[in-house]
DNA sequence: CGCGTTCTTGACTGCTTTCAAAGATGGTGG
DNA sequence: CCACCATCTTTGAAAGCAGTCAAGAACGCG
């Protein structure tokens, strides 16, 4: 009960993302309100599916930080992604659904199933806000392949400060630039391909250069726009929602 | 006409790669036989599409070596990732089928569009085989993350070179653990996100420890299994092919 | 208040890049 | 058939960014 009263308190953020995704009709929505009912938390640190397991339902992340890794065997860890409020878990489109990673909670979640509609139906402008989302998803991989192939420490830290920016103004969690940042510097550095130690001495440097605060878990981004012409990239974003418009 | 008469002579990769993907109905194969017909051939060097452009109908590479790249705005180029023979070139399965990044002939292509059919009907089998397909391209691009992030020179080389491996066989294009490899050490460097200087070393490196040949466009890979070990990785389609065939 | 986790800092090492230039290689035209 | 040119590969020396190791400070939770 306690858990699907805070379900119902935090779809607003999946609701506005979802609808900056796509027109969604009363109907989608109704769909989503109704999803939400059966939200469940999922607690920090926890996996929400091992290697090789499939989720049994394509999920939506109403509240909460997760992430993808992988691990190499001597321990090495590589965070392929983060999923935010209001993302994906799992993949809606396909029916080969399959968890290809470990998926594991940074915060602890709320998720709910995601509103399913039969395949090739009318799902109310929801089956365009995934494919949205999904097409966002695979630009943030390719976001993050260029930033461990091509961009120095200061760059990396800079560019994906700027993806977090965006992808959770999606989901209205920016105010003022400022955005809640549950994650360690360790797990940064895993996400980033640095080490912790040099993460810290980054952001201490951007912290010098005024480009941004940092403390208690909170970003403040001074300068976004100085920001963004330190990496000089398009954000993916942009581009994505520009064509899906144009393309309609 | 000759265009025709040697993309029907190609398609035996797609069509093996396929097969192994998923088991194909003899009425997908004539689909296939069908959709070669329409096969056109594009120069090396040229793009496919440019940022922004969609891809009119997503296609079947029937051969010859393509990659996505993107570059930043000092010229810094990044490979994503590789399209080789019998992969599919725009994503086949979503409506929204927008061609995100550039895509770039390394070779002379040959390709042609992907067979297609009612969705939701139908596919003799090709619906899975896409599917699976695009399930592995996600894989592909895990797998590129991980190495950009957490690997070293020597690591990165050859974790790709073993992943090129296995994605060449699906198309049964390697033999006796050789294959053509039809890019230039600036191009792998774009690629594993290092100079080309030091992919010449390590590849010496690696040539002196007797793990690879490397001349004329062929590899040879001479001792694969060393090569796995020193990376230690799953492979992505045998983790990939097993989880599909398991949840059958 | 105490303990574990996270953040900071310093000194040293080293993998990779940078810069530069000398060999190969392969295709083209005389 | 060979000269020639563009592209690609190889090599050397020096500089730099980032990693490693270690330890102290700060923070947050019970």
């Amino acid at each position: 009960m306690r858990q699907a009263a805070r379900a119902v308190a935090t779809v607003e953020n999946a609701r506005l993302r979802l609808a900056t995704l796509a027109r969604i009709a009363p109907e989608g929505f109704e769909l989503l309100e109704n999803a939400a009912k059966a939200a469940r938390t999922v607690p920090a640190r926890h996996e929400i599916s091992r290697d090789g397991q499939a989720i049994g339902h394509p999920l939506l992340l109403l509240s909460g930080w997760a992430c993808r890794t992988r691990t190499l065997i001597d321990g090495r860890r590589q965070i392929l992604g983060f999923v935010l409020p209001g993302e994906l878990l799992g993949y809606a489109v396909q029916d080969q659904d399959v968890a290809l990673v470990p998926l594991a909670a940074i915060t602890e979640l709320i998720v709910c199933p995601a509103p399913t509609f039969p395949p090739g139906h009318d799902g109310h402008g929801l089956e365009a806000a995934y494919a949205a989302s999904n097409t966002l998803d695979r630009e943030y991989l390719f976001a993050q392949i260029t930033r461990l192939g091509r961009m120095s420490a200061l760059e990396r830290i800079t560019d994906w400060m700027l993806e977090l920016h965006e992808r959770l103004s999606l989901a209205g969690l920016v105010h003022a630039n400022s955005f809640h940042l549950p994650v360690t510097q360790e797990l940064i550095a895993d996400a980033l391909g640095m080490t912790s130690v040099h993460v810290n001495r980054t952001l201490q440097v951007m912290r010098r250069e005024g480009l941004l605060e940092l403390h208690g878990g909170t970003v403040t981004l001074l300068e976004p726009g100085r920001m963004a012409a330190m990496v000089g990239a398009v954000s993916p974003m942009r581009r994505t929602l520009h064509r899906l418009h144009a393309g309609h």
